[in-house]
DNA sequence: TGTACATCAGTGAACGCGCGTTCACTGATGTAC
DNA sequence: TGTACATCAGTGAACGCGCGTTCACTGATGTAC
């Protein structure tokens, strides 16, 4: 235990427990008796909890940031002039997010499920952390999601974006509960592979729905459609 | 202040600043500071502070799974003997939803934020609370998709609905960020109203996608699409 | 009507606890001369 | 090659703080006789 493996472990002792737990119901004291490491290394490391965090986030998401990069490159390559379609645009980033290298067999289950928390719970420093580093790659997909659905109005497919986004990160953050759930209920074992492959589908039925905008009944309304 | 308005006060104070902030993150110095109570009339009243975030959840939910109840009959009536298409349901629960009688103008969006949340964050104690409580209206929506969409296996079904919860639970627990952000990206003012009506017709759209399921290639896999 | 007692809502102050962070220190390794 | 010093990873113990909860108490209202 001579030189710094301290700071992988701290950070995979980390990465588990906020994937299991959430960021302000994990202790750094957790943290260090999983990583068996004494609790102020991680100050002496990271400098704060939070910087803990940005770190936990930063290993995985700086790679996940150029693979994908180079799927888009590849995606713009093969369609040439014309835009990509949304399921291959879609496709580009589940593939990207599948085929990462992981560390554990766990691993996507962890990336998934961080990824999901950090829309889900309100931590401001992480959100700006996000924002700012990888605003690249994020910022290249909304606009080929944009040249993927020109017949949306731009509040329709702002909003659409934001059902994806949330249909992906809630379920991908309690994939391991709804995996399990579905074993016990049916009998039927899945991987995140799987759960990812049912979701595209999905998502693009959901964005490529004709803007049928229904009017909803005001507070003391009448009928329902 | 004489009576027990102290108990109303709390539970306002409680629901807006959980809304807000999550659970954990919120104590019940916060809570009672802005409800301009005793500290420790928390605990006198509700016993202990997950109780107390019970009492938040039942005094919202009770009547909303009472009217819920009554629109799913109402759609039974309508309907007849055959069942009910997937829209009819799902509009059903939306207008429940967003007819519900408020107590303020920020009713609405905290109602959402807070459902969110329990799905959320991992607060065990919460997810028994509301199996036990609400399981038969609950129980009852899931019959009524399942009847609506007879074309898919089982399987499939399970992950549309966790898309769709997800999808739900996300955009509305964040709705009002996601609608200042619109504002300021294109200068359009939007209500919870709107972001269901245009929430329906997309998850719709999605649980109805043709069955088609992707192989997405293995770890060192092949091409995309 | 008057007095004694019980009930109840609410209070002020303290409890012990776990938290993130800090600090003085150690001991191994590298560098300069 | 030998000595002095600097750097660095890591440590043990404590810091102050905010947390949920508890407890002895108050004062108003209701009830019994």
């Amino acid at each position: 235990m001579a030189q710094s493996d301290t700071v992988d472990r701290i950070l995979d002792a980390a990465e588990e427990l906020f994937a299991e737990r959430g960021f302000s119901e994990t202790s750094l004291r957790m943290i260090t008796s999983k990583a068996k490491v004494n609790l102020a290394a991680v100050n002496y490391h990271f400098g704060s909890k939070n910087s803990l965090i940005h770190a936990v986030f930063a290993r995985f998401l700086t790679p996940f940031s150029a693979t994908l990069e180079l799927a888009f490159d590849e995606l713009d390559e093969r369609t040439g002039k014309q835009p990509a379609t949304l399921e291959q645009t879609l496709w580009a980033l589940t593939v990207s997010a599948v085929r990462m290298p992981q560390r554990t067999e766990k691993g996507i289950s962890i990336f998934m499920r961080l990824l999901g928390l950090a829309y889900t719970q309100s931590q401001g420093h992480l959100r700006k952390f996000l924002e700012q580093e990888y605003s690249q790659p994020f910022g290249r997909f909304m606009n080929l999601l944009k040249e993927a659905t020109p017949e949306l109005s731009s509040v329709d497919r702002y909003w659409r974006i934001q059902f994806m986004l949330g249909a992906t990160a809630f379920t991908m953050s309690s994939s391991d509960a709804l995996i399990d759930i579905l074993e016990n209920k049916l009998g039927v074992e899945t991987t995140v592979q799987e759960i990812a492959a049912r979701l595209v589908p999905f998502l693009a039925a959901g964005m490529e729905a004709p803007e049928k905008m229904l009017t909803l009944p005001s507070v003391s309304g009448a009928s329902v459609a």
